[in-house]
DNA sequence: TAAATTTGTTCACTTAAGTTAAGAAATGCG
DNA sequence: CGCATTTCTTAACTTAAGTGAACAAATTTA
């Protein structure tokens, strides 16, 4: 399982085998199951997370009503706006699926960096990578509808439409559920 | 002006008369008339732009329509997607005002980095804030109406509203410029 | 396994955004 | 200055999303 986590760290800086297991050493590989909640909104929490395996996915609780704004995935990375600047956090993240992550703590990648200078670059062309990446996705979502984002996302990201209930996929797309039901009624119709 | 620049910087890192002058040496004040086109959709560019005075737009044009998806006022920074990966770009920046900037070649902020490694870090901290604002923009358009961004809009970026043509705006909220007239009708309506 | 809960779909109705078109206002330019 | 273009608003109509409710299906859990 370890494998993935030094798989992608190898696309970006190369490391011994005995900083392999310096990483190891922290003990930061973590299993949980579905429906496990990793963060509360109010809670400061310094950890950032990288999915081995499964899937978790971030929501926001509006007038008692679950709004998903973004899944994560194998060999995605999330860390928290709270854990940057220890402020309460406004929102959850909980697994969707029994998941497999690493939780590390923004000091750990402190201490990290202060060993292995190397660590830096290989955070700065993620976090670059990661703006790049994130402006396209909000520009394809500003640009598009409800129903060209489905469409996408098909392309795209096939495997989130199995493994994730419609009605947080619904909240991902910005409709409600019962639009997301119409819009595929309408879809299927329009093949036909 | 150049004073801007250095006030910025010094939020991330402090720099020497002599860095100063260094930088300075590179020449990267440019003075932009309102509608100059900074960079068109198929250019190939390295130029990365920050905002002194003025404002610039990044936009799309699907089917022969102008969709913008941002706009960049004072002490705003872009680094256009095809300056980081070196492909073709898929938006225009042009500028909405007669605007003060700087433009940097992403091989002078190299060239930046091996001179002066505290550059280094500046950009690491940058990528990661803007990281973190980006996320929480693209949270709050997926879980808000047109409505509600707009009336969000007003709240935080008010000069906008004034500086920037209604039909931008509205795309820039996701909507065409005749629901915004509406949309704003309405607002004033139920003021009353 | 049976009951309870969660999840997904359908429907009728409401609300708001898209579309097309027309005209007024503001801006730019010769 | 005056003509042309761009920008903004309004209106009537169309389309799609929001809402509330009912029901079926799937999943959880006791």
């Amino acid at each position: 399982m370890q494998d993935i986590l030094f798989d992608f760290i190898s696309k970006y800086i190369s490391l011994t085998e005995d900083e392999k297991n310096e990483i190891l050493s922290f003990d930061i590989f973590r299993s949980v199951k579905k429906g496990t909640i990793l963060l509360k909104e109010g809670q400061k929490s310094k950890d950032e997370y990288f999915v081995l395996k499964g899937c978790i996915r971030k929501y926001y609780i509006i007038d008692g009503e679950e709004k998903t704004t973004a899944f994560f995935t194998e060999m995605d990375a999330l860390t928290p706006h709270c854990a940057i600047n220890n402020t309460p956090s406004d929102y959850f993240v909980s697994c969707v699926e029994d998941t497999i992550l690493t939780v590390a703590s923004t000091d750990l990648g402190i201490e990290l960096f202060a060993k292995f200078p190397k660590f830096q670059d290989m955070c700065r062309i993620l976090s670059e990578e990661l703006v790049a990446k994130q402006q396209i996705n909000f520009d394809e979502f500003k640009i598009s509808s409800p129903e060209q984002r489905y469409l996408s996302l098909i392309q795209k990201r096939p495997d989130l439409i199995q493994r994730v209930p419609q009605h947080q996929l619904a909240s991902f797309l910005g409709i409600k559920p019962q639009s997301l039901s119409r819009l595929r009624a309408r879809i299927v119709e329009k093949k036909n």
